[in-house]
DNA sequence: TTGTACGCGTTATCAG
DNA sequence: CTGATAACGCGTACAA
């Protein structure tokens, strides 16, 4: 154990609340025993017990960061946006994982609240349990990031899905590509955001919406899923049409496997198939050829999140549902160049 | 404020003590009771308070973990390991960064001390503060992970760097290549390891050791460095030599950098310069070429990290220092291919 | 300027 | 079987 304001007083021959104070440089005490106290704290490497002292004033300056995975890179610079918001505004951050499981996340959820946290940020998970999320909101301020397309009245700051998508799809006709690909995975709100964006880049362009060009990939078998379905589809397409093909990726882990798996057929990127995606990898730059992405300022979300989340704690009362939806960033790389090097 | 003993106790008229003696399923409260106080602490949702529990119990069953960088996908592995080991063995754990800098090492220290964690396990950061570490570890059981070339008597868990060197070196010979270049970062403990490992390799197949061939990439400035560097390198072993060349990469970044380059250069990989470094990234399978690596079990690594320090903390008494030394292994991939396909 | 008394939400001891 | 009481470490009115 630790030392403690008892056993400093003793020391000092002086009474507990004389060293708190004295500690917490309260004007009520005399800068002569202040330094006493100072010094002997520091010499003792006195420590406060911070569960006694948020037991104490009902505030654990504590708060807690719900995601589906650790080990996803979007995730983690999620993380470490929050984590440095926490820390420049002195609050500590726990985080935990729910393993895109309802039932996870929920337990996630209650080791939070017993650890008296003042709020929640979360990314739902795909299946998440919005009613759940809602009582607990009665409680404790919860703001949602990245996932936003939930039935919940809270605040949300997410990205625009639909837009980046767009834009990227954009970017491929751009580069003179008329057959659009997609590859997405199931169930999860956004990718709907991102199919709607495809689509409406489409009709903007007057192309044809082909709904065999959507390659479906199952979570948890990517790389399976894939390579079956992708290379089915390639083989069609480009044995079927002529004109030139682009590839249009929704996440992170799909764009480099994609990219990885095209390189095995030996199709040639970018000059047979232009090929862009949502990913937020630093090795984009170093692919072969690097890979042009939609960039989402996932850092920066994870740091305002927690940042209001803070100011919607400290000011309490005025609840503001609030969206706050931040623009992709178009990235062009080799992966979607016009002219061949 | 969430609901408390207390408050269940007067609705249910109880006293606060059989309320959680009930919920604590004592054998002196009756069926009876403990029945109505469950359904009761269900309904309205009663979650105790784990500050006040470990106020009184003085366990907070919560364990910390000091890593440099979250966003590193080796160390956001050790993390993931490490979660999932508190989450088997019901702890809480606790993470915070150094950023490989000693005074925030210091300050996450202190703050897991003042959250009453039980014991940590930290990955030091490079300039790490030996005595402080050495200090804490009198109060608080404290394991070292991956980075354990310190001189501090607690527990070890790590990698054999120089095995794994010296088997990548191997591989290259293996694959047809005499003059081998290593990238590497400056300063840490681990890289001498590696770079010895390379030594004795050569030494072992009766290859020439030339210190030129050690190419040094400075913290937060790898892409620079590395293309400057390897670039100039590169040119004049291609120019002077006419054996084949291989490249040993020491960290995930590096290698991911140094086969992004490699492929702006317009250097072929495998067939002019062949490829191998320490990755865990697993993308590497899907880089063009795929990337040969040496992967550390750096899950397992986080995992048995915990697992150890639990154990530790459960039995105390025992405070064995004893280092575990896991081992890495080869992965070969396309990027040290022996025959062109 | 310093000390005393109390309570935060729990658990543990002991008495009824 | 149940209840009163003390204690964990701290902050803070209030008394001295």
């Amino acid at each position: 154990m630790s030392i403690t304001l008892k056993q400093l007083a003793q020391k000092l021959n002086l009474s507990v609340s004389t060293v708190s104070k004295a500690l917490n440089d309260s004007h009520e005490i005399s800068e002569d025993t202040k330094v006493k106290v100072q010094a002997l704290a520091e010499e003792l490497q006195y420590r406060p017990n911070l569960m006694a002292k948020s037991l104490k004033t009902g505030r654990s300056n504590t708060i807690g960061l719900v995601i589906p995975y650790i080990t996803n890179p979007f995730q983690s610079q999620i993380l470490e946006g929050a984590q440095q918001a926490a820390l420049d505004r002195h609050y500590n951050l726990v985080f935990m994982q729910s393993r895109e499981d309802a039932k996870m996340e929920e337990e996630a959820l209650n080791a939070l609240l017993q650890q008296q946290v003042g709020g929640i940020v979360i990314s739902p998970s795909a299946n998440s349990n919005e009613r759940f999320l809602q009582a607990i909101h009665g409680k404790c301020p919860i703001i949602l990031v990245d996932r936003i397309d939930f039935d919940i009245k809270t605040p949300k700051i997410g990205v625009n899905s639909e837009k980046g998508a767009f834009e990227a799809t954009q970017h491929l006709i751009d580069a003179g590509r008329t057959e659009i690909l997609v590859v997405t995975g199931k169930n999860l709100g956004i990718n709907q955001k991102r199919l709607l964006g495809y689509k409406k880049a489409l009709m903007a362009n007057y192309l044809p919406n082909r709904p065999e060009n959507v390659v479906y990939v199952e979570y948890g078998q990517t790389a399976e899923d894939l390579i079956t379905n992708l290379t089915h589809l390639l083989d069609k397409r480009l044995k079927t049409y002529t004109e030139p093909i682009g590839i249009l990726c929704t996440t992170d882990t799909l764009t480099i496997h994609t990219l990885g798996i095209l390189a095995k057929l030996g199709v040639q990127v970018p000059d047979t198939v232009s090929l862009i995606g949502f990913a937020n990898t630093e090795y984009a730059d170093c692919m072969n050829p690097s890979l042009s992405t939609v960039f989402q300022p996932a850092v920066e979300m994870g740091y305002e999140s927690v940042s209001r989340l803070i100011d919607l704690m400290e000011r309490e009362g005025d609840m503001k549902e609030e969206t706050v939806i931040m623009d992709p960033i178009i990235i062009p790389r080799n992966s979607t160049r016009t002219s061949p090097a």
